[in-house]
DNA sequence: GGAAGGACTTACCAAATGGTAAAAAGCAAA
DNA sequence: TTTGCTTTTTACCATTTGGTAAGTCCTTCC
């Protein structure tokens, strides 16, 4: 689980095996299942998750009281709200795991710590968390406009994976429809 | 219009006279009209803009060929395509001007300038850019989960200036609907 | 002032989506 | 296997939204 985490940095960039073991002692990993909530709306994120295994949501309620999926984020990526993790401020969205999933869990304190001891890790997570948002929007974009068949086909083509591994009344309420009008729209491709 | 500029660097972070004379020699600034194409989806953006006056917005066709907008930015803040104009990559996206408008341009290679000549000028460009993905998304999210009556109701608090100040056919194709829905919608308020 | 064009509204009907309810299918524990 | 639970589908009807068309209002230009 650690190994995922440290090919994944080192796609972005090379890191020493003593950096790697520095890491390696400023992090711990978590399990979680299917529906477990790693954090509240209204809370402060106070941890940054690399996913190693599964699809983490991220939630929020709207006015009716509903659940609504604003992102799936899946392994090899990270996951948190960023304007509340980094500015210690209660975030407006919930992160819960969309399937089973294994985590490696940074801490607030734990990054801040690994920004001292490794002087060019703020810069490679930065770096990487911006290319992050860049692609969420990016991503947001590609919906905008789309009816709801064009955007479950859209779904499909974006993010084949995730189409398979999370229950359709996630992904219904990801593409902005209840479960029966994403349920028509599947028997109307087929 | 250069002043506004400074203005609003200097509230991220203290610049000396000599640097804001620097800065100065390398921009340039331009006026536009309603409706003229700042960037045109598919080409790549070569340009930074700080809006110092009007609002932009930021568009893409769909698979109908019909103009969606996807956001609107107003005076004080910078717009361009971020990945297209740091990667040299073309962008999906166009930039108009939603209304008259006053602009600061930086081209890619005047920036480039400023990041050798003033050395904090790179972050503080960065850390800007960077909160403002953050408040796209979130303003986003926001919207995400709402009917189209509850969406321009949110746009009325959120962006209540933009909403004096732009045609409504680009506020109900910011909205996701057609001009029609939104004159109905505004008929009901009343 | 009058003409022309754009912006906004209204009306009408068609199409898409939502909500309630129930059935069917899949899955897991006993 | 059976039971119970959750997920997904289906059906029905109400509501919302889209598309076409036309009308009103307002500004701009001659």
């Amino acid at each position: 689980m650690l190994a995922s985490l440290i090919n994944f940095l080192r796609r972005h960039r090379n890191i020493s095996d003593e950096d790697v073991a520095v890491i390696g002692q400023h992090i711990h990993l978590r399990t979680v299942k299917e529906g477990d909530v790693l954090l509240q709306e209204g809370k402060v994120a106070r941890e940054l998750f690399f996913i190693s295994n599964g699809i983490l949501k991220i939630t929020h309620v709207n006015d009716k009281g509903n659940e609504v999926v604003l992102f799936f984020v899946k392994e090899d990526h990270l996951c948190t709200i960023l304007n509340s993790f980094e500015n210690n401020v209660p975030a407006h969205e919930s992160i819960l795991a969309a399937s089973d999933a294994t985590l490696v869990v940074f801490t607030r304190e734990q990054l801040l710590q690994l920004y001292t001891l490794i002087p060019y890790f703020k810069d490679l997570m930065e770096g990487i968390t911006r290319e992050a948002l860049m692609r969420k929007i990016q991503l947001r974009n590609t919906y905008a406009g789309a009816d709801a068949s064009a955007r479950y086909q859209l779904f499909l083509e974006l993010q084949p994976d995730i189409s398979l591994r999370v229950p359709l009344n996630d992904i219904a309420s990801y593409l902005g429809i209840t479960p029966q009008s994403l349920s028509r729209i599947r028997r109307n491709i087929r």
